[in-house]
DNA sequence: TGATGATCATTA
DNA sequence: TAATGATCATCA
């Protein structure tokens, strides 16, 4: 898709992502000359990459905001009619080596959502990808009560891939931050850290934010229904 | 039905 | 290859 220069400031973020309000991706898919796909099993991420080329986004697949200058992540959130979440997001990728150094403090979960610009975009299955909206934008700071439970949350994670106890990994672990499988497929194999300190291959995982929680950050911020 | 676990495309 | 962008598909 086409390149834009990224944003200077946060205040050109913003004014951009604003006039992407209302518009169907069909027309920014045909101004940035590129077609829309028939469906989205074989282009899963083609929305997100849609409004990145659009506003600019520069960290490519690098571990970074998406934009590296101002430190803002850039999250679309696939919506139904009534605005509610439909999905879990993605984060990063959960640490396998390395997990008994890293904090919360200096985790890659706290850096990307320090500071996020949350996209809706209509996502129910009934609306044609070409006709679907994007909604209102919202920039956001990472709220010190949501923080605690992402901490909490990260921690009890964390502490099993330090442990090694990595068969106890559970996407019913977390209240708003759960841990899934994240690869190719079920064959790929990460090293990590086995119970007796040895390597071991594990599947690779990522963090993802329950619905619950990207629902709760637009109900604060948006008029939702509870 | 909703959530978990699995999968697909792209890029540096 | 391993990170990103996510949604798909199955089963409790």
């Amino acid at each position: 898709m086409a390149p834009v220069a990224p944003p200077e400031s946060e205040a050109e973020l913003l004014r951009r992502a604003e006039s992407l309000a209302g518009q169907r991706l069909a027309d920014l898919a045909h101004a940035l000359g590129t077609q829309v796909p028939a469906d989205l099993r074989r282009a899963k991420g083609w929305p997100g990459q849609l409004v990145e080329a659009w506003l600019g986004a520069s960290a490519g697949s690098l571990a970074e905001p998406d934009f590296r200058n101002l430190g803002v992540e850039l999250k679309t959130i696939p919506v139904g009619r009534d605005g509610d979440p439909l999905e879990s997001t993605y984060v990063c990728t959960v640490p396998l080596e390395g997990a008994c150094a890293a904090t919360w403090e200096n985790s890659w979960v706290r850096r990307k959502l320090a500071r996020v610009l949350w996209l809706p975009m209509e996502a129910d299955r009934e609306t044609p990808l070409a006709q679907r909206r994007v909604g209102a934008a919202l920039l956001w700071s990472l709220e010190p009560d949501l923080e605690a439970v992402l901490r909490t949350d990260w921690e009890e994670i964390m502490e099993l891939v330090c442990l090694g106890r990595l068969a106890e990994l559970s996407a019913r672990l977390g209240v708003y931050l759960q841990v899934r499988p994240k690869a190719a497929n079920a064959r790929s194999l990460r090293r990590s850290v086995g119970a007796d300190g040895g390597s071991v291959l594990t599947n690779p995982r990522g963090f993802y934010l329950r619905a619950a929680f990207t629902r709760e950050v637009l109900r604060r911020h948006y008029a939702l229904p509870p």
